[in-house]
DNA sequence: CGGGAGTTTGACCTGCATCAATGGCAGTGG
DNA sequence: CCACTGCCATTGATGCAGGTCAAACTCCCG
């Protein structure tokens, strides 16, 4: 799979221009703050740029802004900077977080259809919109940015269907090791044999991700420290100690490459 | 959305020559039965159509064979005819259906990794399958097929969004009745205000697939059927009776166009 | 140094899993 | 064509993981 961070920074610089301007008029006064590594290096034409710039919807949000984006049709939404949740809502007011996403992720959000989608703020954020047939028409137009786009899809298919099988068979001890197994693939940093992390979500949120309450989230957690296996420290700074320990615990196939 | 029958179509009359002969060794003797569109409504030009036929695999599939396709790599797989489960394994031997595939859908198999996927035949069928990195490639220089191929993995992500939802929130009543609207627009003939379906998968399919047991399932199934909603007869024979309650049911979000 | 939201812990309950037995469909051989 | 047979589905009885309700605690912010 190439590499996504490429088109983030494309994207970025191509937004820049447009972005300061509403970054100004945002009550947060958020502005950019992204790397404009040269557009050379990703190998897009000319006119992609031009296009997208057209295109470009920047989106600044503070902590706890939900519907961060129109949901009266689909948009491809690029995280530049923050943490975003993307949840969706059944009837009697259930949600489902489907995923948490963090500088350079791409997120497709469909619009509204049998059930609704929405992009809510973790922290304050610098977003950037397309809406997501004129993305694609685009990204049709320039390979790299196809590729790119296709990439991002597979792999949010594969992290959705680790995400089913995990809520169709796994216990709460196993949902909540794969949660921090996943954070720390994607947000930790490196640690002894573990790694790191500083969660910016809520209970409530890891509950709603992985389908348990914010009780069961607490005890399993609680267990895992108990097991030696974690430490935890205020409410979002979570140590793991054993990372293979873990991904034991997670319920993943052993004895592969 | 664009139409992906075509792209089957295309992939049916391209996979003729290369099948026949397969076909002839294949144990069951199965041959193509598919229509042959002309190519040229598709759009895809000769070269895709040369390329692609260079990557055709052929697999003649019984009922019941599982490990359809090699998955020591990604595949790429048109079901040409009968009906396909797409399963994934965490350890325990437990098994979670990802999803079920029938005529003219395409399927992104990902190699084996923290999970090991695997496709099964419900039914006898004819499937081609391409490796997913030369089909990606290949249809990098045909539009039609990248837009289909685009198309269907926004639908497959779209359908396991809507299934970890289901996982995580709705009961095991709501999720019964979401599966049965599922298949109904799937693979439902219009009956009435209703559907019928002739199920190809067993019951330990479906709960697999829901994330229930086999008992559970059975029990809804006869909850649903004295609410009125369903009548059944044979182990898959299902009528629906009215869609609309079914709907409701389903914990679908109602009041939308 | 309060105050309030978010978290942890405890006690209890429920929905679904599990275990067990019966019932019925479909494929086979007489 | 019908009886046999084995698998699958249904139904019932019981247990438990995780949900629900409730209370105490702690972090964080003003």
């Amino acid at each position: 799979m190439t590499e996504i961070n490429d088109v983030a920074s494309l994207i970025i610089q191509i937004s820049l221009m447009h972005a300061k301007q509403s970054a100004a008029a945002s009550p947060t006064s958020i502005v950019f703050t992204g790397a404009t590594a040269p557009v050379a290096s990703l190998g897009a034409n000319k006119a992609t740029h031009l296009r997208l710039q057209a295109l470009t919807r920047y989106v600044g949000a503070r902590s706890g802004d939900s519907r961060v984006t129109d949901n009266s049709a689909s948009q491809v939404v690029l995280v530049v900077d923050g943490a975003v949740k993307l949840i969706a809502s059944a009837s009697a007011g259930r949600t489902q977080v489907m995923g948490f996403y963090f500088k350079d992720d791409f997120i497709y959000v469909p619009a509204r259809e049998t059930h609704a989608y929405n992009l809510c703020a973790l922290k304050d954020c610098e977003l950037v919109a397309f809406p997501a047939t004129e993305f694609i028409r685009l990204a049709q137009s320039d390979k790299t940015l196809n590729n790119n786009f296709l990439s991002h899809l597979l792999r949010a298919l594969s992290r959705c269907r680790e995400k089913s099988l995990a809520l169709g068979q796994k216990t709460a001890r196993e949902r909540v090791a794969t949660f921090l197994v996943s954070m720390a693939e994607r947000i930790g940093a490196p640690f002894s044999n573990g790694a790191l992390l500083d969660l910016p979500m809520s209970r409530r949120d890891i509950g709603d991700n992985i389908g348990l309450t914010i009780e069961t989230v607490s005890r399993q957690m609680t267990e895992l420290r108990n097991a030696g296996l974690v430490s935890t420290s205020g409410r979002s700074q979570v140590k793991i100690l054993d990372l293979a320990a873990l991904k034991q615990e997670a319920g993943h196939l052993s004895g592969l490459s």
